[in-house]
DNA sequence: GGGAATTAGTCGGATATAAAACTGTTTGCA
DNA sequence: TGCAAACAGTTTTATATCCGACTAATTCCC
């Protein structure tokens, strides 16, 4: 009953013992086990959460990682353009921008044009950062390119796309409440 | 500049017109577009988004609905098994069943033979709530499966499935920082 | 039998996210 | 040309989520 703090190590081990069993327990996945939805959900997480622990080491979040490789591939995007090609809303990216900018890792310019908007481009700082975080995504893609297998991999990839583009076809689409 | 509140449709046909250019804008995604991990974010958040609008004038958030399927198929469930069938921490879900809980969806008794535990079950209210949001999902497996083919459906979920396996198989797993 | 370790659930602090409302700028059209 | 609509970005508010720490109950083992 005293519980005294565990130490960093024995906290994580017994989180480890814990999620260890996680697929055990004879759980009774009813229709959700074939359903697309669910299994895709579960794999996005799973995808996710390998990611981080590749990119335990960065010193950014996992979450900037496609901001970050979208500036650097457009530089000049303007926020709203960024917001729409990582799928989340502008207002999300408000924060997110301003802490890469106090990092360094990226400029914000007025454009003389349109002084509503900003033009986004990488510092040299924030190339950098890109190039550490491309690598642990390489080592990622390396993984799960080794669980889908090289001859499902191009369908694989095209059905995702494909849901993607089909799914939000002239829909409102409102964010992910992250369920 | 002086902008008074728009009326809600209004504001609903500003965001859909601002989404609707949401893949155009001719971005260069660069490596991301080949890469799985991103395309199952943006497939999974798709999915998520097209069922939210499925299920939109039921009373209850999508996220609950894995929840109550899963108690509802395995009756004296404790929260922590479901935290981990679900793959969200157990923490998370506290707030969760006391919301169930207070409309009256679940039952939460104590066990005699385990004073820590709680089994949860399903009242005749989240019996029917889970009826309806099956219908809803239903609804929206039958888009996903009608995007995805029949020819290539069990091979695309056999690859989701094996994904969420071998990802967790063995590794700690901190849960989803939602990025 | 009793203390140490484990387990079930909750709580507090932090981050990610979305929607709606807002400010300031630009555009379209009458 | 001038005003209404549209647009870019921010703020506010709310929810979902994780992690680490906590309380209380149980189990392990000497």
């Amino acid at each position: 009953m005293v519980q005294v703090t565990l130490s960093t190590r024995e906290a994580a081990a017994a989180k480890r013992r814990e999620r260890e069993r996680a697929v055990a327990d004879g759980i009774d996945y009813g229709p959700l086990a074939e359903w697309l939805g669910f299994n895709l959900r579960m794999a996005q997480t799973a995808s996710f959460q390998a990611f981080a622990r590749e990119s335990e080491d960065v010193d950014l979040r996992p979450g900037r990682f496609a901001v970050l490789t979208l500036i650097g591939r457009n530089p000049g995007i303007s926020q709203t353009a960024l917001s729409r090609a990582n799928c989340r809303d502008k207002s999300t990216l408000t924060p997110v921008l301003n802490d890469l900018t106090r990092r360094g890792l990226i400029n914000r310019t007025r454009v003389k044009k349109d002084q509503r908007s900003y033009q986004l481009t990488l510092t040299p700082a924030g190339e950098a950062m890109l190039r550490r975080l491309t690598a642990c995504a390489e080592r990622h893609e390396r993984e799960l390119d080794r669980i889908v297998g090289p001859r499902d991999r191009a369908r694989f990839l095209h059905l995702l796309k494909k849901l993607r583009s089909e799914l939000s076809a002239g829909v409102a689409a409102g964010q992910d409440p992250t369920g």
